[in-house]
DNA sequence: GTCTATAAAGCGATAGAC
DNA sequence: GTCTATCGCTTTATAGAC
């Protein structure tokens, strides 16, 4: 598998995949390794700060990803309902249908959760701020949104670790569908 | 501390805290010595598997813990909705209102999650079919009565993650509130 | 039963040849 | 840039004195 990797920018997906699977811990340097098809020395030269410097890349990475295909679209929305529907999709998407994890949930979860602590807080945050924003736009109390928000965040969380629990990923997605209905509905 | 531990039952607890803060691979045996105040000769003597065993052990005094608070109860209720409010009263109390973490859910999510896929499996599944059989004897149809015990315990599950990466407990509580709302709902 | 000492393996990280 | 070899530390686990 050697030399499959030309780039320093094709290594964070693969990062990102060893981290999903073992956790910040159980991701070693020689799954890494594996999982890249490089050795040490390589991976030192593209990350002195090894690995705490891979995690933090790679959550800077998600960020990223987060930011540009659901955070701004969440923004940019003038019709609320359809936003919803398609950060829904987008999010269906990124986890595989129920998957795939949360990296950043696993790590808040982790023991290496101190570290990465602020990184996390933010992801959630903003994504809570984004998706509050819309629904309010959409003619909700400032309180209802943001009660809704946390619930379909928590949602998304929660289905990812009983479909993992179970082994079902059909959790999943009637989790996102139930979601979907209470998040465009009229009143509480 | 040393000594403060008589019987081999009181270390169980302790054991407990120290995985659901540091997860399985993060609770090393020094962190578990200093929680039991235990040198690893002692740990050795009660737990001859180490912590394979350690964990185990754990995992079946919560299993045996939720069988009793809460799987019972809900068998054994002839008043659904009551029986309901007092398994979400139960929640809360375990899980300190949000504070406390779902050791269950983070070994699932864990890189250890394979050594005990079938425990955490039978806990949530067993979990699962209480409810849904409680659900059920309050008239609503079999699979409704399976969506929203599912929708119960993913609920239970997200709010805890999202409590924590958002460092706010209160997130915990609004989601019981509004889980509950769900549960004793008329209909769809 | 509890301790200290230690073994054996794996870890992240570094050095230096190429 | 990539490799091999290796350092120093931590890990789980064991041995044996008390």
């Amino acid at each position: 598998m050697a030399k499959s990797v030309s780039e320093r920018a094709d290594l964070l997906p693969l990062l990102a995949e060893v981290f999903r699977s073992h956790g910040y811990e159980g991701a070693t340097l020689a799954l890494i390794g594996e999982a890249t098809g490089l050795g040490k020395g390589s991976l030192y030269h593209f990350f002195p700060g090894g690995k705490a410097q891979m995690a933090a890349e790679v959550l800077s990475e998600i960020d990223d990803w987060f930011e540009v295909n659901i955070f701004v679209p969440l923004h940019k929305a003038d019709d609320p309902a359809r936003a919803i529907a398609e950060m829904i999709k987008a999010v269906d998407g990124y986890f595989r249908s129920g998957h795939r994890m949360c990296l950043v949930g696993i790590i808040a979860l982790g023991a290496s959760r101190d570290t990465f602590a602020v990184r996390v807080q933010d992801y959630f945050a903003r994504w809570n701020d984004s998706l509050a924003r819309v629904l309010r736009r959409s003619g909700l109390s400032a309180s209802v949104a943001r009660r809704r928000s946390a619930d379909a965040l928590l949602t998304i969380q929660g289905a990812l670790v009983l479909a993992r629990a179970l082994d079902d990923s059909s959790v999943f997605g009637q989790a996102m569908a139930d979601m979907k209905a209470r998040l465009l509905a009229r009143s509480d």
